[in-house]
DNA sequence: TGTAATCCCTACTAAATTGATAGGGTTAAT
DNA sequence: ATTAACCCTATCAATTTAGTAGGGATTACA
């Protein structure tokens, strides 16, 4: 399941995209628009801003604005920053990879084969679909 | 995140299906051979029988059995009754569906729209892969 | 220079989920 | 009758989730 911060930060995200104009989107529009906590957002585009996905600025007529064009920027990136391992188990993760220990040897296990054709086709849909693709509509 | 609990369920099923003799299969010979926790292995294996995934008997020579055969049961059936739904949002599940609170049109949602691609192409792995091919090798 | 707007940061918390463990009940073979 | 096995319920500690609270730091602008 998706976690609620990855939905609002993904909504967040798309809504800053579609917005693109020259002035820094606010926090308080973003919450208000898409229905979510203010606070609870603060923390998600504070973690975005920290990954590199979003710059910000201060102040009055502060906000939040995207780092790259909507196009550059690929849901594999996002998903590891808001959700974490794109895998299933930790065994098949390419960037948090982890042995399980109750297994011996990972190339018999059942498990692992399935899991790792989860992840490639998950990947797949990931690494085709950005941003921009997002904000269409 | 795959739950233990899957994972262990799905390590079950795949070491009944090797054996596949006419014996059923003991619950602790499974755990002892997988590293699974016997007690908390049973209420899986409950769990499967349940669902009408395995068959037992009771007493002495009892244990476990598939009711179908290997290349007849799906992971999609497996996935359902073990980790539940298999879309990543309660509003793209086919089993389980689930209108968002935060959600005025989920047809104008980018989450919606890239959740729906992700489970379609989880749902083609799991609908090609049987416990058959899990016990391969 | 003061004030309001805005992001930034830390700490806390209630509820749910996970990964078990404990303890015994029920059934079947011998 | 005894033993081996599944069956069932309750409980629990640790972790994660989805926030809330409270204020600090910075910037625009009057």
């Amino acid at each position: 399941m998706l976690s609620k911060r990855t939905k609002y930060g993904l909504k967040a995200l798309t809504y800053i995209a579609k917005k693109e104009g020259d002035q820094p989107v606010r926090v308080v529009e973003i919450a208000d628009s898409e229905n979510i906590p203010q606070k609870f957002l603060e923390s998600i585009l504070l973690t975005l801003k920290k990954a590199g996905l979003l710059g910000s600025k201060k102040g009055k007529h502060g906000g939040y604005y995207l780092r790259n064009e909507p196009s550059k920027i690929q849901m594999t990136d996002v998903m590891r920053v808001l959700e974490g391992p794109i895998a299933m188990v930790p065994c098949v993760s390419l960037n948090y990879y982890e042995k399980c220990d109750d297994c011996p040897d990972e190339h018999q296990c059942s498990v692992h084969k399935l899991m790792i054709e989860v992840r490639d086709s998950t990947l797949k849909v990931f690494r085709n679909t950005t941003l921009a693709d997002l904000a269409l509509n």
